[in-house]
DNA sequence: CTTGACCTTGCCCTTGGGGAAAGCTCCAGA
DNA sequence: TCTGGAGCTTTCCCCAAGGGCAAGGTCAAG
């Protein structure tokens, strides 16, 4: 099938999917006569493979590792919990930064009376000498 | 003072001093005799207010109609707000979306037996086929 | 006079593709 | 058979928000 197909059966687009190919994330594509690519029923499952993990938010190169440790019958899965743990952490220190941002901002906003006076506790939160 | 002192004062890099100028975050700073940028205390503070604003999260573009606003004595608190408003739903956005993503992987993660073997929720989590 | 710290501009790198240009190819309808 | 338009190809530039490095100018101290 052509890249087209592919894109719709895997969720991914066909820009993403060129993409991935140009940064090794898929092998290249086979080439119809004309010059297109060309997609069998596997490559759909990898790229699906792949949204999945991307949908997880692994960025490209640890999805290229999951695809690897995947596709090798040797591995442990010691070393996919691993690479799993170290991302879940990293979502997990986003949340809290996140948190902290959202509870700094709150309080600024909910005393800011939003109307059409100039006086507002957030310009002020943010202009402060002391912080 | 020289952008050294004036990177150091507001705790807003060098680089990203030079950053804002070139996105008219800024006004250009004045020059020596030699050409170097020279600050005053008033851009210091104008740093630290752009320092605290993006350490809250906010974008340069959205930084930068925080400091017109602030610059505005014929502002009105509401359009303040509602940016900050706007900021701090997508805020909401992204830690709803992450927990998302932690929800899902988690029992991936806490599933896998993390030993030498090759078996693996977590892999059989991303190539499942109803996924 | 020289050394080292500081400054300048400019270019390439990052993530994960989106958008557009310019040109093939393929399929269906008149 | 011709034609239109949908879908495909490649290549280039663009985004945020600077970091890093290079080559070179400037200044103060030893």
């Amino acid at each position: 099938m052509k890249i087209g197909e592919a894109s719709h059966r895997s969720g991914v687009s066909r820009k993403a999917i060129r993409y991935y190919e140009s940064v090794h994330l898929i092998d290249p594509a086979g080439r119809t006569q004309a010059g297109y690519r060309d997609y069998s029923d596997s490559d759909v499952e990898n790229l699906k493979f792949i949204a999945r993990a991307r949908g997880l938010g692994f960025s490209i190169a640890e999805v290229a590792a999951l695809v690897g440790l995947w596709k090798n019958q040797h591995r442990t899965s010691a070393e996919v919990k691993k690479l799993a743990t170290a991302h879940l952490q990293k979502i997990e220190d986003k949340i809290t930064e996140l948190r902290s941002i959202r509870d700094r901002l709150l309080p600024l906003v909910d005393r800011c009376p939003g109307d059409q006076t100039p006086d507002c506790t957030i310009l002020k939160g943010l202009a402060e000498r002391n912080g």
